[in-house]
DNA sequence: GAAGATTTTGCACGCGGGGGCAAGAATGAA
DNA sequence: TTCATTCTTGCCCCCGCGTGCAAAATCTTC
């Protein structure tokens, strides 16, 4: 018991229980070949001096780490607080830490990377948007980043695995609901487009309406997916727009910017949702349930997503593009 | 050049710049002894090789992993995110990962903990709400998680380190602003009441507002800081309730709760804010300056609170009650 | 009860790098 | 020029645990 250094290691497990040391580790790992009788005897001397196996030297060792970095670089969007909640949580249960790393500072993205590949993550996860082919392959270039996955949205790079729900599916659901609520003036809200890794909603959206009312829709554009970026379009572009020649949904990208829409179509020009115009979402943030806005959002599965992105790291499903999750749309009372 | 493996190592670069392992490790360090030649070499090896040090071994090697866990239960609250942002840049900033662990699941924190304590992190942050004095205890005792640091709130252990805003001073200031606006009747809307990690808002508002007005306010608890909580708070105990015998103003431990009451005033009650009854939070989240919500609220010194976070890290501040933050009052028109 | 089959256990070595010491190189003083 | 300092560099051993193999222990079978 050789505690002068703080920490106890499985030397002082092993002199407890009168074994040698790779028995203590043994008894510590599902598949290893020990005795019942030892193994017990182990567990016995490790709870009583509670030690616990060092991960890191474990890692070390085994050339796996078990964590998976988290890369976010769009705080304001509040379905971000969901989906790091969901990760985290399913990711814990698969056996994974995750690795919260902040990207929100455009040039440090590459150097986040790094670093994530200094601690040899299992995976790189990206939840966020910014990122562009050149990170990407600075991820997977000489680094240590076994597996770059894009979630939540699409990404053509072959080095890259993504997950995602089926935008294309999605946006049938919401445009047929939309259209047969009866609305045929509408406006797209979309946010930045990536290059990398984009969502299918746009396009879809546009070339659905095409061919369902016949005439291609609107649409505009704003570069973060901020619920301010969102009202300050909506303010500038209605100003002085005769009632008429409005449309008479907004179509947007997602949740963040909807909610940001509507307060503009309220606060700014008066007009009321939904009856003068209508407003859906994308993502089903808890925000977007309250009375005051009664968004009509789409909800991914997300934890399908997740329990997908396990299987991934564990080896179990080795296709790179998995786009094939369908949500379902939550009608409220904003279209 | 062994890159059979496919990690390069320090004796790789070693070999390439014709120097000892050692030399090559050297060059990595800024404190380390070294001529500026062999380390200009090492360097242009390095590059080459495009090698990084590798923190596992480093970790394993020096006894310090630059890794803080930041435990997390509760994802309803959008000011979470904020932290979140807030601390991993900042953190980040200081040469320190993040290691996002949710302990949402009631009974997981104490898995958490353990799990964080086996990746030897250099300290535990909570900043979520629900722990009591055995986790703590359980995180502090046989386990190896070195320092455990309670952000934005208070807690009186003593093994424990607090960063909090001077709740005092914010409530002595909000309080005086309430008063000075000519309201009378207030009601404290708290979150839940833990005993290891608390705030000061509710007693200091009682007894502030005692002081001030002479007549103790009444308060109201609810279990979680979820708008929705708030919400069905003010739904219910406002029913029926005649005009007259109304609060006029809604003073709320958080913006969280404060959301979730001005919707209720307005939705379930068809009343105004703030000429009917008024509200304040605390936090300022990004939603609180919505025009829906025109949220008086209070803004904590966070960006110090994560500075003087890294200092404890690093040692440079030894005090283990840090309560002296002072933010500021922004007023909108919610009160 | 002995020989063979099988399970369990111990051990050398490796994962990638750090601390501290001693030898070697460079610099300064006399 | 010589000796003493200071700076650099190389190296042993250690951080805590896993892999693969060989020795030891246990179990089968006739």
């Amino acid at each position: 018991m050789k505690d002068q250094h703080g920490t106890i290691t499985a030397d002082d497990v092993a002199a407890l229980a009168g074994v040698s040391r790779w028995t203590v580790n043994r008894a510590f790992r599902k598949d290893a070949s020990i005795s019942a009788k030892s193994r017990e005897k182990v567990m016995k001397a490790a709870e009583e001096l509670s030690y616990v196996p060092d991960l890191l030297a474990t890692s070390l060792a085994t050339d796996r780490t078990n964590l998976v970095a988290l890369l976010v670089d769009d705080f304001a969007n509040p379905h971000k607080l969901v989906m790091m909640e969901r990760l985290t949580r399913i990711l814990r249960k698969g056996g994974y830490d995750t690795l919260l790393v902040n990207t929100s500072n455009e040039e440090d993205t590459s150097a986040a990377l790094l670093n994530a590949s200094q601690r040899r993550v299992d995976a790189a996860v990206l939840i966020g948007i910014s990122f562009n082919d050149q990170s990407l392959e600075t991820a997977l270039g000489a680094k240590r980043v076994k597996k770059l996955i894009v979630f939540a949205r699409m990404s053509e790079n072959d080095n890259t695995i993504s997950i995602c729900c089926d935008d294309r599916a999605a946006m049938a659901t919401l445009t047929q609901h939309v259209f047969s609520a009866g609305y045929r003036n509408p406006l797209f809200i979309a946010g930045p487009q990536t290059q990398s890794a984009h969502l299918q909603r746009k396009e879809t959206f546009l070339s659905l309406w095409r061919h369902t009312a016949g005439r291609r829709p609107e649409f505009a554009t704003v570069e973060r997916y901020d619920p301010k970026m969102a009202y300050d379009l909506v303010t500038e572009r209605f100003r002085d727009v005769p009632k008429s020649k409005l449309p008479d949904v907004l179509v947007c990208e997602n949740d963040a910017l909807a909610m940001g829409a509507i307060d503009a179509i309220r606060y700014e020009h008066g007009l009321r949702v939904p009856e003068d115009i209508a407003v859906t979402g994308f993502d089903d943030v808890p925000q977007a349930s309250s009375p005051h806005y009664k968004l009509t959002s789409y909800r991914q599965p997300l934890t399908d997503m997740a329990n997908a992105l396990v299987d991934i790291l564990e080896g179990k499903i080795r296709s790179k593009k998995l786009n094939a999750f369908v949500g379902n749309l939550v009608i409220r009372a904003s279209a």
